[in-house]
RNA sequence: GCCGGGAUGGUGGAACUGGUAGACACAAGGGACUUAAAAUCCCUCGAAAAGUAAUUUUCGUGCGGGUUCGACUCCCGCUCCCGGCACCA
């Protein structure tokens, strides 16, 4: 045995005696009575090698599993690949190989990476997306959707981004600009595959409120994602040359109660009514190419200067029949609402800046409660109360909105309506390394979907990328096939799905990784929902919006129940923040990368962990030190160095109030590590607990039995309290000091009450609340034993010279304060 | 503009439900051991003032008020920083 601290001869003995032993494997024995927990970290995209935002989420997600695993608990902790996705393919181009090489080596490479730092993963459970036998659910789901009307190919006005060559889904959209490269998005006209996400907008946004183990911040921004608005749909007549036309021009408004201020009306460049007066007016047809072309950039959309131009159509008002011009503007969004907008410039900011501009007129509608305003210089866009609004003059805000919803509802103009900002998520990528959309079109047949039997439509893996137009449109042998209708040649669907489609339910199929079903029910009865999912937070609203959908689509699909899997697919969520280097986040580009190979090739893994679990709370971000690296590795040495030093065997006398103050301090670190765990994983907290303690026990000289018996007891609850941080640390320990079961199989430390109970206690004085001396009183001592003993003590009662006693408060167990004022 | 989260020593951060602010670490300074270095161990470490000294006093959790015997914590009003959304009708 050796006396030096070895991180790599004792982390490559414990990972193996885990294996051996199984002991990270989740149990399916229906004779197990255990209380399942499934906790889950978000896996990994498989780029290379591991980052140390990989090992900050890992470990975080470890130390919850293996504690939960200490309590008694039946642990589900799987891993796996997020196997599909652009980078492949770009580095398919740069080697001449295919992605699946590519891929599958850099799977291999991180899982010994993994492998490396202990994590406790069930690896029987592993599986990479990019395998046809998890991707044909996938394909088999979609067809499903397909025949529900919830999944549906559309041209539509869509995100495209040149260098990725690809469409891309909202939410994908950052800043205007592509979520992984940066390039300003354009907007084209193309047929895409959609899934109707906005048909579930509501139960997703209902559903938020049962998620109260998520953080705010995550909610907030899936609420403001989803964007409900409630207000009014309205129906404009529409007058042309005069004459009133069949058209209605419909628009959507939060703000009826503003109905009678309307002066003009606006459209997009997109709009039906301003294509159709373009085809009489060159003028117009230039304006609205203009804006389709200057719309390209999202980013600029919000800067840009207003303009417009009128259509020639008039709209007519549904209450009072007056005819107002309906113009073409550049800041109405064809994709939100119906295209077009009422304006009224005295109650909205944007109308009035646009009305100034061109010379349209402005009227009040609404004045303020109290006090006056004027609209011309400036809109009134608070609520208030009605004027110039004829039978609902004097109607507050509230009550018009209802007032006049109601009349238009009576005369067939109009009706409630609740929108949402939220639109349908775009799944298809005109990109090669990704799952087929398993769609055929046949000449006669039309849009076919590939039936069950022939699933999964296998991706050719053998194709080499161009960074153009996906290689799969170009090999023959894939797009030819029979139609499975009418058996005459058919083509297939080239695109891919996104690969969020992907990650959108790999944490149900870990419940049954080799089901013959898509989930298997039973599987999800005992382990879903995810009790503890861990992750970045920047897929607040694309991966965690997306799996919140598709899980609830899985439901509907009856894969499971409500009872089942839950309707929810993550219980509780933690946000890690991110791992920061002089300040700025790691990356490669800035060159200000640590290597998670080099920190365990030095300090062991171990080391690895305990600094990225000390150095900063789980959610925040975390610098990144060198030196703070070295001190978590001093910890553990020191540790090393009390265990050796705690064989010795005096045959003195303890110090009984010694011995009993040590066991108070042991305990009562029992106590604050196990807090740590059930309230919000403050592991920098329950790791500087376990630090005093060991300065505690370093401290303590055992010169008897019961000295000795107390330090034992230290070091084994020390032990089994660091195995979720430093696992490979802690059964050597463990073993080294006569523990029976392995560290990370022992049972959770338990708090001996008695140990807790002190018979002497400090009390902090204070006179006027400020603190001024301290005294050591019995532990059950009443108010006046306690004044006698301040009275006593010097340094105190110099305070009480010439005062007079007001009141005195004991608060038990901290502090005693006396109020006084002068005699 | 809207929604969320913050602000505590030189630094990262503690502080239960309103009860001794600065735990635990990092850095820094001093010392021990050593031929020397590394490693290790010990001491000091919010600011200011007084004292030879032990020590004592005052101030101190972004700013201004308030509630309370007592406020980092609660209330009102601000400032600044970070993240998200935004011509959404």
């Amino acid at each position: 045995m050796s006396d030096r601290y070895e991180p790599q001869e004792i982390e490559k003995k414990w990972q193996a005696k885990w294996d051996a032993a199984g002991v990270d494997l989740a149990c399916e024995e229906p004779s197990d009575t255990r209380e399942s927990y499934y906790c889950l970290e978000m896996f990994p995209y498989p780029s290379g090698s591991l980052h140390m935002g990989h090992v900050r989420n890992y470990c975080l997600g470890d130390a919850v599993a293996r504690y939960k695993r200490m309590h008694g608990y039946n642990v589900l902790h799987p891993i796996g690949w997020d196997a599909f996705g652009l980078p492949a393919e770009n580095a398919a181009i740069k080697h001449k190989r295919p992605p699946a090489e590519w891929t599958y080596h850099n799977i291999d490479q991180m899982r010994g990476q993994l492998r490396q730092l202990g994590l406790s993963y069930d690896w029987s459970r592993e599986f990479a997306t990019c395998q046809p036998e998890y991707y044909r659910w996938e394909q088999w789901m979609f067809t499903r959707l397909v025949e529900k009307g919830l999944a549906y190919r559309k041209e539509a006005e869509v995100n495209w981004c040149q260098p990725c060559h690809t469409v891309l889904a909202n939410e994908q959209v950052v800043e205007g600009a592509c979520w992984r490269c940066d390039t300003p998005v354009e907007r084209k006209n193309l047929a895409q595959w959609f899934i109707r996400i906005t048909d579930y907008a509501e139960e997703l946004l209902a559903d938020l409120d049962k998620l109260t183990g998520w953080p705010e911040k995550v909610i907030g921004m899936q609420r403001n994602w989803i964007g409900r608005s409630t207000g009014a749909e309205v129906s404009f007549g529409v007058e042309a040359n005069g004459k009133q036309s069949d058209e209605t021009l419909d628009i959507f408004t939060t703000r009826p109660d503003t109905l009678m201020g309307v002066t003009y009306m606006a459209v997009a460049a997109g709009h039906r009514l301003a294509k159709k007066a373009a085809e009489s007016n060159p003028e117009l047809a230039k304006f609205l190419h203009e804006c389709s072309h200057i719309s390209t950039k999202e980013a600029d959309v919000a800067l840009m200067e207003k303009r417009g131009m009128d259509t020639g159509f008039k709209a007519i008002h549904p209450i009072t029949g007056e005819t107002v011009p309906i113009w073409v503007a550049n800041f109405v969004l064809m994709s939100y609402g119906t295209g077009a907008v009422m304006s009224v410039p005295g109650h909205d900011e944007r109308d009035h800046e646009f009305a100034h501009k061109y010379g349209i007129p402005i009227r009040q509608v609404i004045r303020p409660v109290d006090g006056e305003w004027d609209v011309q210089e400036a809109a009134f866009v608070d609520t208030g109360v009605l004027v110039n609004s004829g039978q609902f003059d004097g109607l507050a805000s509230v009550e018009a909105k209802a007032a006049i919803t109601g009349y238009l509802v009576s005369e067939s103009k109009g009706e409630e309506r609740v929108q949402y900002r939220l639109r349908d998520w775009l799944v298809s990528r005109q990109r090669y390394w990704g799952a087929p959309i398993p769609v055929i079109y046949c000449d006669d047949c039309g849009m076919v979907t590939v039936p069950e039997d022939q699933l999964p439509v296998v991706l050719p893996e053998e194709l080499q990328p161009t960074g153009g137009a996906s290689p799969l449109a170009g090999c023959e042998a894939f797009v030819h096939v029979d139609c499975p209708e009418c058996g005459k040649a058919a083509r297939r669907e080239t695109d891919t799905f996104d690969t969020f489609m992907e990650s959108s339910w790999y944490m149900n199929r870990f419940t049954s990784p080799c089901s013959e079903s898509m989930v298997d029910a039973a599987a999800m009865q005992r382990w879903a929902p995810v009790d503890q999912y861990v992750g970045g937070v920047e897929h607040a609203v694309l991966h965690l919006l997306y799996a919140r959908f598709y899980h609830k689509l899985m439901r509907d699909a009856g894969l499971f129940t409500s009872a089942e899997g839950g309707d929810e697919p993550f219980r509780n969520l933690l946000t890690q923040g991110m791992v920061l280097k002089d300040g700025a986040k790691m990356s490669k580009s800035k060159g200000n990368t640590v290597d998670p190979n080099a920190i365990i090739g030095k300090y062991g893994a171990d080391t690895a962990r305990l600094f990225t679990l000390f150095a900063a709370p789980p959610e925040k971000d975390l610098e990144w030190s060198d030196a703070g690296v070295e001190g978590a590795n001093r910890f553990l040495k020191r540790v090393w160095r009390l265990m050796e030093s705690a064989t010795a065997s005096p045959a003195g006398e303890d110090n009984q109030a010694a011995v009993r103050a040590l066991r108070l301090t042991i305990h009562t670190t029992i106590q604050r590590v196990t807090h740590a765990f059930e309230h919000g994983f403050a592991f920098n907290v329950a790791i500087a607990a376990l630090m005093e303690m060991s300065n505690a026990l370093i401290a303590f000289e055992p010169k008897g039995e019961k000295g000795l018996a107390a330090v034992r007891e230290g070091l084994q609850a020390l032990a089994a309290m660091l195995a979720p941080f430093v696992p490979h640390f802690a059964c050597e320990l463990g073993e080294r000091i006569g523990m029976q079961k392995m560290a990370v199989v022992a049972d959770w430390p338990v708090v001996d009450e008695a140990a807790l109970v002190q018979d002497e206690i400090t009390l902090a004085v204070q006179i006027q609340g400020k603190r001024r001396g301290e005294i050591t009183v019995a532990k059950d001592a009443d108010q006046e034993t306690a004044m006698a003993a301040a009275k006593a003590n010097q340094s105190i009662a110099k305070w009480l010279d010439g005062m007079q006693i007001v009141k005195v408060i004991l608060v038990p167990g901290r502090l005693l304060n006396i109020v006084v004022r002068p005699e």
